[in-house]
DNA sequence: CACCGACTTGCACGCGCGTGCAACAATAAT
DNA sequence: ATTATTGTTGCACGCGCGTGCAAGTCGGTG
C-alpha cells in the first residue's frame, strides 16, 4: 500500500512504469486483455497500478486510438416509464462490457442534429436512438448533418439504409395478441394507436389489422392518441365511447402500448363507468411494472430487452450489420 | 459551400485555420466565448468552418484543458418513475448549457466503487448522485477510493462532509402535509417509509412525527417497506391492515413517495377492498405523471426539479459550495 | 514623426495514451 | 552449437486542442 494519498494530480501509466521497472508501454499491455506481454511483467504492472491508485484514462485513450468506447442514448420520449426499463437495461449492460452511456435529449427535430452534434463531438463510437417518435426525416437529416460511425434505432424499426434497427418482433407479437382475442370470442376490436407520425414504422397497428382481416374478413377500425402518454389517451378513448351503446362499442382496445392501454383503461373505467374486461377488454404492450399491478393486470406482451441489448453489443463490435427483430413473449393477465 | 463532402476523416481546426487563411489558434479563439478576437476574425473562421462542417473536438479539448464537461449522473432505482422525470430534467437543463451526461448505474455498494471508478476515468467534472438508497458509508468508500472533483447529492440529504446535497426542503414539506390532514380532521396516521437503510437521509418520517406529536401530543407509527416500489408496498400495508377493523385501522397513510403511495392505494382498494380517501385517505411526495391520473388523484408534493437543477449547474460553475434545500408545491388532490 | 496603450495574432509545449515497427530475449528446431 | 521461431519489450510519432507568453498591428496623442 503507497501512502501517497497526497496524490492530488492523477497518477499516470508514466508512474505506474516508473515504479514496476518497466517502460509505459508495458504498462498498457497489461491492461490492455490481449496484449503480448509476459505473466510477471503484468503482476507486476498491477500490484504497482494498485498501490499507486492508477486507471488508465479513457479520454486520452480515447483521443489516441479513435474509439471512445462511449454510446450515446437518444431520447425524446420521458413520459413513458418503459423508457426507463430500456435506459436502465442498456446502461446497465453497455458498462459491464466497458461501454459508458451518454444519455442524450432529444425532443424534436430542431433539437436533432444539435443532439447529434453534441454526440458527435464526444465522439461517440454509436449513437442509439431509443424511442418510437423519430420520423426517417429527422434521422436522415441528423445523419447527413453529422457523420456518426454507427446509428442504431432500438425498439423501433427502421426504413433508413443508413440505419440499423434492433426491435422485438412486432409481427409474430400483434398475431399472438390477436389469435388470444379470437380465441377469447372478442370480434369488434379497435386499435388505439399513438401519434400519426409521418412514418411511424411500428409495425404493430398494420399487422394487426391485416391479420385480423385475413382471420376474419372484417376491417378493424383504428384511432390515434396525440402523445405516447395516458392523458392524451383517456381524452381520445373517452370522445370513442361518448354516446355509444353496448352494441355499437368495441369489445377490446388493441393499444400500441401500455401507457397508452393504461389511459385508455382510465377512462373506459373512470369516465365512462365501466368495467375492463366485462365491458370492453383492452390490450397493451411492453408489460411495464405497472402493468402488474393490482390496479391494472394488464394482457400485454414483453419485449425482449435484454436479448435486445446483447445483440446492440454484436453491432458494437462490428459482428452483427444487419436489422434485428427478436420475438418477445406474451403475457396474458386480467383485462382480456 | 464546400463540396468534400467526402470528408470521412473530421475535419479540425487546422483545416478551418488554412480555409480561413488564419492560425489554428485564431480558429480555436473564434469558438471561444469572451476569448480576444476581432469580429471579422471571428465571423471568418466561423464561416469558413460552416462550410467545413467543423466542429470542435471536445474530448481533445477536455484532455488538453483537464475539464471534460461531462457529469456523471449515478443512479440506482429505476423503479421508481421519478427518476426518469429526474433524469429528464437534468440531462436537458445541463446539455442546454454545455455539459454533457454520463449515465452509470450503480445498483449495489460492490458496484459503487466500480462506477465512481468508471465515472473518474472519463474525466468527469462531477458526479450527481440521484437516489435515495445510497447510505453515506457508501459514498464514502466511493470518494476516497477514487478521487471525483465534485460528489453532488440530488434529490436527497447527506451529512457526508465532502459532498453537496441538493434537495427539497423535506420538513416544510412534511409539516404543510401535516397541516393539510390535522385541517380536514385525520388523527390516527401512520407513516410508511421505504427500505430502513443504515442513514436514509430522508427527512420526511423525523419531521413529520416530530411535528404532529408537537401539534397533537400524539406518536405516530410508522412502517417500512422493503423497496421503493410499489409492490413490496402493496404486501406490506395489506399485512398492516389484515385483520384490523375500521376502529382500529389508520385512518390515513402517509407515505414516503409517490411510488409507495400508489402501492398502499392499490392495497387498500384491490386488496382489502376498501375506499380511498373513505375508509383510508393517501398522501404521497414527488407528483410523478401517474399521480395525476384518474385512477388515482393522489395527494401529493411536488420537488421544485427545475429549481434544484438550476443549483446544480451554480455548483458546477462554483458558484455554490454549500448544501441547499428548496421548498416545493404541496398539491391536494382526492386522496385526502 | 515618434511613441504608448489597447487590441489582436502566432507559437512552443504539453495533456495521457495507442500504433506500428524494430530490437531484444527466450525457447525450439536443425 | 547455430539458426529459426516465438514471445516480449522499448520507442518515435501523433491524436486535436488549450495555456501562457511574446510578437505584431492599429489608431491616436504630444
Amino acid at each position: 500500500m503507497a501512502e501517497s494519498e497526497d496524490n492530488t494530480d492523477s497518477v499516470t501509466a508514466d508512474d505506474v512504469a516508473a515504479a514496476a521497472g518497466v517502460s509505459r508501454w508495458t504498462v498498457a499491455r497489461a491492461f490492455k486483455k490481449d496484449a503480448s506481454i509476459s505473466r510477471q511483467s503484468r503482476e507486476r504492472v498491477i500490484a504497482a497500478a494498485e498501490a499507486l491508485g492508477y486507471a488508465p484514462d479513457l479520454m486520452a485513450s480515447s483521443l489516441a486510438s479513435d474509439r471512445s468506447n462511449l454510446i450515446a442514448l437518444i431520447t425524446n420520449d420521458f413520459n413513458n416509464p418503459h423508457k426507463l426499463v430500456l435506459l436502465e437495461r442498456l446502461t446497465r449492460i453497455l458498462w459491464s462490457r466497458g461501454w459508458g452511456t451518454l444519455l442524450v435529449h432529444m425532443s424534436d427535430s430542431e433539437d436533432a442534429s444539435a443532439a447529434l452534434l453534441a454526440a458527435s463531438q464526444r465522439r461517440v463510437d454509436a449513437a442509439v436512438v431509443i424511442g418510437t417518435r423519430f420520423d426517417d426525416k429527422m434521422l436522415e437529416t441528423a445523419l447527413g448533418a453529422r457523420r456518426l460511425k454507427k446509428l442504431v434505432i432500438f425498439a423501433r424499426y427502421s426504413q433508413n439504409p443508413n440505419t440499423l434497427a434492433i426491435a422485438c418482433d412486432d409481427e409474430i407479437a400483434m398475431r399472438q395478441i390477436a389469435d388470444h382475442l379470437l380465441e377469447r370470442g372478442y370480434h369488434r376490436p379497435v386499435f388505439l394507436a399513438g401519434p400519426d407520425t409521418q412514418s411511424a414504422k411500428l409495425h404493430r397497428k398494420s399487422t394487426f389489422i391485416e391479420y385480423w382481416r385475413d382471420r376474419t374478413g372484417t376491417i378493424v377500425p383504428s384511432i390515434n392518441t396525440s402523445a405516447y402518454d395516458f392523458g392524451p389517451a383517456i381524452e381520445r378513448v373517452t370522445a370513442l365511447l361518448q354516446d355509444r351503446d353496448a352494441a355499437s362499442r368495441p369489445d377490446v382496445l388493441v393499444c400500441e402500448n401500455d401507457i397508452i392501454a393504461i389511459g385508455a383503461m382510465d377512462a373506459i373505467r373512470y369516465r365512462m363507468g365501466l368495467r375492463v374486461p366485462q365491458d370492453i377488454a383492452v390490450t397493451g404492450f411492453d408489460d411495464i411494472p405497472l402493468s402488474s399491478s393490482p390496479a391494472y393486470q394488464l394482457t400485454t406482451y414483453r419485449q425482449p430487452i435484454t436479448a435486445m441489448a446483447e445483440r446492440l453489443l454484436d453491432v458494437l463490435e462490428g459482428k452483427l450489420t444487419g436489422d434485428v427483430a427478436l420475438p418477445g413473449q406474451f403475457i396474458a393477465r386480467l383485462t382480456t
